[in-house]
DNA sequence: TCCTAAGCGAGACGGTACGTCTTGTCTTCCA
DNA sequence: TGGAAGACAAGACGTACCGTCTCGCTTAGGA
């Protein structure tokens, strides 16, 4: 009846191991980062850790989560406000301000220290998301299906790939400059290839 | 006059323990492949590794060196064959065309098996070579060198993303069709960008 | 107040450990028993192990911590019963007999298969504790206090070369007989170097 | 028929080595010797060493042998000389009187950085040798062979228990006082065993 | 004088044990 | 009763020696 006191134990517990990871992900990168290493920041016993989670990726992974629903949370969006920004590529922008406001959180989820794992995560989200909304644009134009795949997964490669440099490089522009820059570097490309002009 | 039988000797063993690191890559991914199974599969002891290579890195990046080395002689015959084609570009083809022959290599080594120790490592390689010659084109453009940096930086990821997906896709197309797609969707980029003409 | 179920089970293992130990003692003698050995007749992993013991040395040395607790105890039985008996030279029937009720943890401690180590430890601690008792003895007498170092060590060796050589020969004959013995072969020699009569 | 030359290579290679282990015996004690610090010492190859000795305590033993041609020789001129001097026991001053001549040879092969086994070697041949000369005393005596075996047994261990004293505190008296103090400690023991006196 | 056998340096090699490290499971304690 | 504490098995790691081995170089006695 009275889920509260307990459930807040866990969250709090949670909390403290997601921030320890984040912190060790930042001053030792995440490989080096062990679970010994979060227990004893986090001053939590062994199996505590495992009670939560599956493993060290498992605990990442979850850190990762709600940036996926940002994702499709953006993809509602993008949707309601009409096709006017074809392949959905005002989500860049969105993440770009997002990666802006929570710095450190990504600077350890993405950048140069966290390890390939989350990348590829994320990169197969991105491609999962752009390919859905490139599929319609190619059709009909002379590439086969594998091109969209293929677009689907340069896009997200290149935006990760500035994004990384952004991160990496502690924001030397605002996102508003690094967005257009991704879009004056990326879309050329895709309409010289798709050979159909995106309203950019 | 004589590197003689002694050196020969040597030269099997390290083949035997990259060609063995290169076949586990294959069968289960970089990260899974352990000491002893290299050993094992090369059919040698446990000293006889560590007195020719540090760990299992370094015997990956060794056999990781002579595509460096290509890199390197790719980069004076472009110089030699003239600027008609600036920025080295032409390196692109070189590399697809070198991956498809030993595409098995290459796959083990930067294919989505191989973890992300040596793409990175490639991705630095790649950048810095991409650089020098960016830095000559940017000069005099609106953009400050900070720019050069994160076009080589793009350019090095776009390139590896290609690249990748045409590996782990196995070779769908041949090499000058995806170095053709990689220039269709890199260099309009970069033209808007720098905000001049590429010759290509 | 409790140090219940968890000490339990480190007691436990503890013991795995020391009786594995001494049971591959007598089976192959010290030197040739390895840590791996151990740890598979004691059905233990490598890291529990290192967890108690530093190495194979520690955990034969710890074994040995009672017979010097022993040791002390004596001192302690000695003092009370009075000065009768000089130079608490009737701890030896004591060791004999206690050898003889753990026939064979002396025999893997002491005998031939133990290596030096413990030998030459026990040696020590022996020399250690006559030299107490015999430097009264000693003062007054026409050696200086190196004589007193000297028979320490002497009564020490010889003490040791009876018991091992009892404990090699299957307990030829009764703890007091070689108790005898010893007290037979060595005092007199101890009166005639320092000129005084002990009460045996 | 001329051996000479390329024996006397082969002479200066064991001396070579021998003299390596010596001097790495008294440096850092038997056991932490390797094969490997002998070799640099001597300046030879590894399997230069092997084509002489079959390991580490073989090139001790070999070390040690002249030891025992003396006690041999002893031996016969004990006989020679008469019964006189019954149990052979003459010997042990000369051995102190050896000892003394070769200090650091006998450090090294008899002292505490000697490790056990050329100890428990020379306790073995002591043994052994004492043990043919005091069959004879014992017999008639009340006592069985086995207290042969044991005085043998015992006697060795308190010459090595004085000698190993001795050269561990550096010679702290002559050759004669260590030996008659030898005597002085062990043959009363001996005459209150086997009821019959020794001349000494 | 050349030849041939040996001693020898150099060091690769297979093997075994070491002590360290990290993981994920499992058991027990305690609030 | 469920979270905390931490003992435990498993097994890879890189290091250290060992004893074997193959290979040329040198050198000296006999042809």
């Amino acid at each position: 009846m009275n889920p509260k006191k307990e459930d807040r134990r866990v969250e709090r517990t949670r909390m403290l191991l997601h921030e320890a990871l984040m912190a060790l992900i930042l001053e030792k990168g995440y490989e080096s980062v062990t679970v010994q290493d979060i227990l004893d920041r986090a001053n939590l016993g062994r199996s505590t850790f495992y009670c939560h989670y599956r493993d060290k990726d498992d605990l990442f992974l979850k850190g990762f989560d709600h940036l996926h629903s940002m994702l499709e949370r953006q993809h509602a969006v993008a949707q309601e406000s009409g096709a006017d920004n074809p392949a959905g590529f005002n989500l860049s922008l969105e993440l770009f301000r997002h990666a802006q406001q929570n710095y450190r959180l990504y600077k350890a989820l993405v950048g140069r220290q966290s390890g390939q794992m989350l990348t590829s995560h994320a990169h197969t989200l991105l491609t999962a998301f752009v390919r859905t909304h490139l599929t319609d644009l190619c059709t009909g134009s002379k590439n086969g299906p594998a091109s969209a795949e293929l677009l689907a997964h340069w896009l997200a490669s290149s935006f990760l790939s500035l994004l990384t440099w952004w991160l990496d490089n502690n924001l030397p522009c605002s996102a508003e400059e690094i967005d257009t820059l991704f879009r004056k570097l990326s879309l050329p490309g895709v309409e010289s290839v798709i050979g159909q002009s995106l309203s950019h």
